[in-house]
DNA sequence: GTGGTCTAGACCACC
DNA sequence: GTGGTCTAGACCACA
């Protein structure tokens, strides 16, 4: 991880970002154990409060849970992962949909372009 | 505008987009005179010669063209327009699909909240 | 404010639970302005990180809402206001059965507390 | 039993409380002889001298009562247990009418909530 | 060694 | 002046 741009966006928002993906994708896996808090600051060039911003942020919403003297673990709950994918997904599309609104398509052609690019990857 | 030196994108690279952006969705029609580079280049807090640099490459695109005595002009070719936006909505979906990929959904979930959204928004 | 004992409970949840009940109570009311994030600290010796923090808890929980240059206000939705009652209520009870289940009263000592403490306060 | 100089507290008056409840809570029982003052006062992490001062107000309050040669024993007196079960649950509710008040609840809602309190725990 | 809390002090953007 | 972010470094409880 490297960050860059010290304003703009908060740092522990790019992490959160970033870890939220990691978890996501299966780079971090359902009940894995996550490197140390320290570890994770070093890793990311980050002082350990903000990279513990992060990580408590993403407890809240349930990604990962610690247990005190052991460790942080990513979450084994299915339905949080689900979730975490539908709601990325959304994401996506409605940044997409913005994107093609700003130039000129009408709801219906983008909800049409996007049936068929369903079809297209299968 | 207000520009920043993210990602390390150079900043012309960043103006091509805005500017394109800007033709796609109809801020500037299709045959208006565009600023002065004086006056974008302000209006952008940037170097002259690098909105020149920008507008060079939109020139070379096909995008706008130049009458050497009056100014510059965004195209009226709808051919190109069209290819425009026929480009921009292959580049959203394809960073749609990488998105996705990324986190590893499958079709079926892929599928499933695109269905789900496509009601949310009605 | 005054703020004893480092270990067991953090301060920044003391802090939280003493601005809750000012709110609750009406010391601060619906759309007052709180003192800035550092006079508050100041005047509970804390420092201002700390304070900070418990402020972001309580805006994240609805009962504050800060706006960037001009300073933090209370809530004035009711039905925030109307649940934090609510919940402090069924909290306090809560409490009380808790401590009387502990010291296994029977319902009927109960009942028979209940009605002379009644008549005690008219 | 481990004890902590809080809210500046004094540790026999803590002690006192604790012993209260487990007398009022029946892990004392009737009749029951206690632990040496010795033994309470190494389990409690506190010098003899503070657990005697604690003890000696337990007997003036009557909860307990020393045979010279035998030891202390909780008392039989039917009574007394019936009393502290009714001052503790009147301090309960206290406890809970001046938090509710502090709240804003008036005097007669308070009573209201109390009664189906009341009710619901059956 | 782990997560977590707290302080001190700096810096930023916004107005 | 406001809220907010970030770093550096210390300390704690738990096991």
């Amino acid at each position: 991880m490297e960050w860059i741009f010290k304003n703009g966006i908060p740092l522990y928002t790019q992490i959160i970002d970033e870890m939220t993906m990691r978890i996501a994708s299966g780079v971090y896996m359902p009940g894995e154990k996550l490197p140390s808090v320290r570890d994770l600051a070093m890793d990311a060039s980050v002082n350990p409060n903000t990279m513990q911003k992060a990580l408590a942020e993403l407890e809240r919403r349930g990604l990962v849970f610690s247990e005190r003297t052991s460790g942080r673990f990513v979450t084994k709950d299915e339905n949080v992962l689900k979730n975490l994918h539908e709601e990325l997904a959304k994401k996506y599309f409605g940044e997409l949909t913005e994107n093609l609104l700003k130039i000129g398509m009408s709801g219906e052609e983008i909800a049409e372009a996007l049936k068929s690019w369903l079809e297209d990857i299968g």
